[in-house]
DNA sequence: TATGAATGAGTGTTCATTCAT
DNA sequence: GATGAATGAACACTCATTCAT
């Protein structure tokens, strides 16, 4: 009889209370996040992430009311993992720290993240459109108040920057990874095509080149604040 | 060289002499760049193109095999226009210029191609499939003579990288732009979503921005270089 | 009967008295006919008339077992109150009335009951689809009963109709309604189109026509009839 | 080699004249219309129109840019037809003739286009939406066209009729025609319980009830005349 | 060469109805 | 009885590409 109920809690048929719907739509976004692994977004057909969730398309329109506002739900929950991420980092440096060894360790964090960021990549082009006002602010929102609470979090470990710069610092990370990847992850033609030896000056390490335009940004940030204090 | 003139200008219905066919295919590359001002990449429609351009569906696949060609060989257009002014402009300044001045002197470039940008930023998710291999490495052949060739301008404009980094610092201008217009320009919902006061800290003015982080990345390259020297 | 007087007013959550259960139909039935007013039947969603009369979408399922069963319960009742209303005007006259006189008090009636009009033209393509036989023969049985009561008042008050033949009339008065009323009111599209001075020929002027209509189709009931008189 | 020709004339793969494109919209309404003989409108599916036709479903709306617009130019098709033989019949009496025996060549003549008649009952709910405003005018003009026609020909055949009201006088055999019709034809439930005795009451023979009505509004419109003339 | 008619795969979304709770 | 979450069949239309003429 415990049995039947754990099983029952477990996986009702009817999501009725609001935490088994919260489950309903992770499960969604679970089976889309797999999906995408292999799937770019535009192949990726709504009738197979619910069946991958093991549900009908309908139910599927039942939490997120386009393919759009799904793939922004599930953007939403990978940049607030990453920004979660990107905090307890920073929390565990002693400040201050190099712009280097931030550097550092975004890449890192980002690396921890690999998902998102092509999909990152299409947001604002693929994925903000066919959604309603309503659901583009609560998003925009959301990452407002992240990015907002990552950049102090930011400013305290570097401990160089002027105030509210950490945001705008995060703006250019986001730039910078989604700029750097789209270079190091052509499509299979042409990267194919890159691995001839000739090519080898248009070949992008994600990483490094991250590694390095980010310690470069930060080390430039921190030096436009040193001026106003010289001075 | 006077039947040169008269043929092009009298645009014969069938294009026999090399010239003649130069000519239609820069007539639907023209027709297809003006049609993008308004339209994006996805919703371009080929019928669309061929009919601005004044010819039939059937003759554009003459020139371009796919889509996709299509609006790769406007990106090779377009992309050896802003790197031969990238180049003109490098060359006029008398070396070595500061980080900051060539960051200027890029920004300035990017916005007289501002064309160029959307299409960039989709290169390699949307334009680089459904291309022949053939087609792909003719094209990343050109890109790469191209950054090359620029890159040695930086090189000599800055005076201050080590060899062969101006391209690679060239890559990393391409992901800036790309990035940050991601950032600068989102889909109409959003832009007037981040019109409200609130959201003030997640807008993003593209050029105040880009002038920014090149400053920074260059002055980055150029410190990268300086430490082998000491040492 | 307080009793039930309080039930009715309390509306309480469970139907459990008959009472109770036709009011609950009422409800519905309301919520239905106010719908209709400004959406047109194959838009009329479910949801929606559950939603205005306040129940679950289920529950109406517990009054009706398809959208046609609900449909036609509405024509049942919009009808009952329409052949109830001719009834009236026709008791009222002192008979014996003329075929014009008797067109105009149909008319008028029909004109007090214009929410039915474009609901009688779906009977039978849209609404008797979809129904349960049972359903069904109930459905025509009501209209039989009312269709013959409100016969014999037409013979009555014409005087003049052969016996049952009121009831032959009255489905001719219906055929005109619904007939008219589909010229009458056509798509929007075409009654913008209509509007054009050319088209003049092709607009209609329901009571208008109506009205002279049905004063032929009396007069030639009763004409009919007379031959066989006076042979 | 005349064979071939005669093969090939036939029956292009490509219709490239405007012989040949005629051919073809007139094979997709030949199928449309064979489909309509046993499908109603709504479950039409425009996939099987483009199959039965023996092209793509995409060719169907190189031809017909929606589906209510292949329905639209169906039904211009039939009541062109249906005017041309009403023309036709009148033309062949010698005037005047009675109500009676006109009202009688109208339900043959009707008898002769059954296939219209469910499709005349939808015009205006369900055709007539979707389509474009240029579309409906075309159509609607090419109606007023032939109800002139041909209400002058009936006015010839009665030879009592005021000028002008010819035409009037077709929009109320539209109106009876449909009208009729819908009670002559219900849905399958209802007609298989309308079989039985009790019900005879509400059965509908379609010729007999058009003849008679259509007599009476005839007569109607004479006499609506006579008055005029005698005061 | 040029044309443009023909192709047909491909998919997000709705909504009447059911049924677990 | 009531609820509302789940279902899943059903479908018009687009558009890049081909190929007969």
């Amino acid at each position: 009889m415990t049995m039947g109920q754990l099983t029952r809690s477990r996986t009702p048929r009817r999501a009725r209370s609001p935490e088994a719907k919260a489950e309903r739509a992770r499960r969604l976004l679970d089976a889309a996040l797999a999906a995408l692994a292999h799937t770019p977004w535009p192949e990726l057909a709504v009738a197979q992430v619910a069946r991958d969730a093991g549900v009908a398309k309908g139910t599927l329109y039942l939490y997120f009311p386009t393919k759009e506002s799904l793939g922004l739900a599930l953007v939403d929950r990978l940049m607030g993992a990453w920004f979660d991420d990107i905090i307890v980092a920073l929390n565990a440096c002693r400040p201050p720290i190099s712009p280097a060894a931030c550097a550092q360790l975004l890449v890192r964090s980002t690396d921890r993240h690999r998902a998102l960021v092509p999909l990152l990549a299409i947001t604002g082009t693929l994925l903000e459109a066919n959604v309603a006002p309503a659901a583009a602010r609560a998003y925009k929102a959301e990452v407002l108040r992240r990015t907002l609470e990552c950049g102090v979090a930011l400013e305290s470990a570097l401990g160089a920057l002027a105030p509210s710069e950490g945001a705008r610092a995060l703006l250019h990370v986001h730039a910078l990874v989604t700029g750097l990847h789209r270079m190091a992850e052509p499509a299979p033609v042409v990267k194919s095509v890159l691995r001839a030896p000739r090519f080898a000056a248009l070949r992008v390490d994600f990483a490094t080149e991250l590694t390095f335009a980010l310690t470069a940004l930060l080390t430039g940030f921190i030096a436009s604040r040193k001026p106003s204090r010289t001075s």
